[in-house]
DNA sequence: CGGGTGATTGATACCCATCAATAGTGGTGG
DNA sequence: CCACCACTATTGATGGGTATCAATCACCCG
């Protein structure tokens, strides 16, 4: 099991970043439990002090913002292979939540393992540090998402990352997709309510453009999609090449670029 | 002069973590070189790919993303004392701009000084990557205030962090502060346009709350405003305490807390 | 003095939130 | 097996917040 999940993730930094082969076998040898947990579970609550960070195995997790009114924002998804509270390594007190979005599975690894194995191989902090990096540009595309976009574009734009990301994540094709968040959620994503995103998805659907039924996302149209959404997936891209100043630019971008 | 941007920068790193003396030595010595800028300058162009990092020394610096339509939203904001590029030290292709808000003096280093230091002093790394994490702290806060916040609630919470960034940088008071930004600068980083930004601002003033006029904030009534704002300034907190497992809790935290 | 940039205000339109009601779905327990 | 309940999806009606278009004003600078 455990071994499943690392691989998960050693994979997932190897997309971007490249590492020798004992810092490769310290990173399958982390220490770590396996656990279920079910949708709406929360992991992590605003303002917990945590001493582990979660390795997500399959499900979707979310990190969440709460105001005082009790409305929610999603500030960060997480997708199979993601270790998505790697920051808490280095900032143990949470300002944010960290729930189940859907029933998931996860691995707990404390910090003292990652710190550890840090101090032995002290490229792994870069390694680290540019994963993280890849968390912290999918933040900011978010507050243009939101930001300045109409609740159409941002849903699309919203899918078509999600798309991309699994893909990444090697669960199934960008344009055709297992999803099965609530409308609820994906609002609390793009800042929109639960009775707007209805409509904006029911206008996604009649555009020929997506549909989602019965927790799939089928893309009708990549094209227009990214279009409307204004999508330019430079921000997801695996940074492998700059590893090191002399990168042999290998490039193993497949159907990251505008997979038309 | 570059000695007063790296010995800025050492501040600020010394309110999250610990340096040895020797680390605080390398830091002090990063080569570079200084200029300044004028207002609207833009430093770093989306897509472009670059090999050092921007320190602000004075002045305001924006990170941006460019909309299909032209329309523009500010991502993140940069006061003196921030090494704003620190993330392109480990991601160097750009997807976003960065430019001068205002009359700025920068200092620019090169990433291979920066990555030089982190393989001579292993525990830099950790340290880089806790100061880019306050970095996705903040971004996680802007896309919840974005997401979910009136016009009202956004301007106010984006006042109260930047009161509170740039007197934790020594330039001035968190209730009273220079600043001079344009309105249209403000819209871009909540999301609104300049004429209803406009507006809102009329009414923070005509609520007493703050008054903004010759480029100097003055905050009328802080308590009120940080409540309107649903203002937490957790997320900005310095981590100093959790430098090592055996941190010792010294929290040199004065006015941070809901300074009445 | 002229020109450009930013601030301000008014009028109007539109997007999205809100309130409300109904229907579909799955799970639970009698 | 069915009744019941909670949750989700869907649709309608209405109001409000923000965008848009347009004009005027204030200020700085050459």
């Amino acid at each position: 099991m455990t071994s499943v999940a690392l691989n998960q993730y050693l994979k997932r930094l190897q997309a971007h970043s490249v590492l020798a082969d004992d810092e490769q076998q310290a990173i399958l040898t982390l220490p770590g439990e396996t656990s279920t947990v079910v949708a709406h579970r929360e992991l992590v609550r605003p303002g917990d002090q945590v001493d582990r960070a979660i390795l997500v195995c399959h499900g979707l997790l979310g990190r969440y913002d709460l105001m005082r009114d009790g409305s929610r924002q999603i500030t960060a998804l997480h997708v199979p292979g993601d270790l998505c509270d790697l920051h808490s390594v280095v900032a143990p007190t949470t300002g944010w939540g960290i729930n189940a979005l859907e029933d998931a599975g996860i691995y707990t690894i404390p910090h003292n393992a990652i710190r550890q194995l840090v101090t032995v191989y002290p490229n792994l902090a870069m390694v680290f540090w540019r994963d993280a990096t890849l968390d912290a540009s999918i933040l900011a595309k978010w507050v243009a998402n939101i930001g300045r976009k109409s609740a159409l574009a941002r849903i699309a734009h919203l899918l078509c990352e999600i798309g991309l990301r699994l893909e990444a994540a090697g669960l199934g094709h960008h344009k055709n997709f297992a999803l099965s968040l609530t409308q609820e959620q994906i609002g609390d994503m793009v800042g929109l309510t639960p009775v707007h995103e209805n409509r904006t998805i029911k206008a996604l659907r009649e555009q020929r453009l997506v549909t989602i039924v019965h927790g799939r996302v089928d893309v009708l149209d990549w094209g227009q999609l990214t279009l409307i959404a204004d999508f330019v997936p430079t921000y997801l891209l695996p940074y492998r090449q700059h590893h090191l100043p002399d990168a042999t630019a290998d490039r193993r971008v497949i159907h990251w670029r505008n997979g038309a």
